[in-house]
DNA sequence: CATGTTGCATGACGACCATCATCTATCAGA
DNA sequence: TCTGATAGATGATGGTCGTCATGCAACATG
């Protein structure tokens, strides 16, 4: 079953895709090659070819998968120039985010799988992954000039992620609403429409 | 091979609390109920006569796991009665947890195995650890009635166990001692010793 | 158009896993 | 002391996993 060069070239795209998405929802040791080959449309044989190992496959798609949500995260903040600390929080720290591990951060998906792991490459990229968010939230304005200070980066990325680990485990309880919203207001202040009623 | 019913208990002691530590370490689906056994003097036939499946266990054990880690807690807390949320933080958000999963607090170890679970006990049994671990902070002494005034107990705790789970990340990488640094003063304050030269 | 190349399907292999059946040696009660 | 009960060892079973060998059909090059 030979396929055009261009064909092949959508298929390891396909499969890299279904791996970052598949492999997030269920950790690295909860779904299979052959599965991941097998949502992707193909089978399992011509994974080899395209992967040295599903480690290696890991890797790729952990890459991919900080690539897709940073490019998704810099979309969303330059549409809203106004407060970009709120927007970041409220889109991270959210129930949307919350339900769908699939095509979220990697941080609150596979960090402690990647903690778990031996592999050195791989704990490059979240290595790498952890001092981007550090990076972009330095470079935000402090939203919070006032009585909260701006705190450090490492103190707000630990909350946020945190945040969604927490409210996953407790996912359909009435606590994780109450949960999030505690922390959007922690990290971004009192939401703007409330403004009004506070001090 | 038939044993005293003594020595009956501790062998079921002996394999939860094994189970308890390995668990914590390599998550639920990183070792296998045969590593267990071993690991707790035993071989894997009597498993069943114990537990009646793999999940079972999964449940028993974070429990126990839970129940130690509380009374280490109360213990440390119960020694420090001056700053009891700086005590805890320190304790918690430390290189010693960092570096020691299977003895530490569930949540950082296990949370997102239990995320990932779909069984109800266990779930549930990690929402009740969220649940105390809220009661605990709400009833903590306010240590900081000024500037950064009480928070929400929800964005302690979601700041403690993401700075845990990203410490583990980074590791052996000098960031991890900033970012625990950061988070203790980003909750506790600045650490007292340095507090004169404060303000 | 001919042919060597190659992407992928089929299938198999060995390792590992959760679970259970069976056996046996010892304990506990009479 | 005798005997039924049972904790745990041994071993097997069916399933799943990562990995690889082989084969084939279609592509790309001449």
């Amino acid at each position: 079953m030979r396929v055009s060069r261009v064909k092949a070239l959508e298929n390891r795209e396909q499969i890299l895709e279904t791996a970052a998405r598949l492999l997030r929802k269920h950790g690295f040791e909860g779904i299979g090659v052959a599965d991941i080959m097998k949502a992707a449309g193909l089978t399992h044989g011509g994974f080899y070819r395209n992967f040295a190992s599903k480690d290696d496959l890991a890797v790729k798609a952990s890459e991919r998968a900080i690539a897709n949500t940073t490019a998704l995260l810099k979309n969303g903040l330059a549409q809203k120039p106004k407060d970009p600390l709120r927007a970041l929080i409220e889109g991270y720290v959210s129930s949307a985010h919350r339900d769908d591990p699939g095509s979220g951060c990697i941080l609150p998906a596979l960090a402690v799988d990647a903690a778990r792991s031996d592999d050195p490459a791989l704990r490059a990229v979240f290595i790498t992954a952890i001092q981007g968010y550090l990076d972009q939230i330095a470079k935000l304005p402090s939203a919070n000039p006032g009585a909260a200070g701006s705190r450090h980066p490492a103190a707000i990325l630990s909350e946020m992620v945190g945040a969604v680990i927490l409210s996953r485990v407790i996912a359909d309880d009435p606590l994780a609403e109450s949960l999030i919203a505690a922390v959007v207001a922690d990290i971004a202040g009192p939401s703007p429409e409330n403004k009004s009623a506070e001090e």
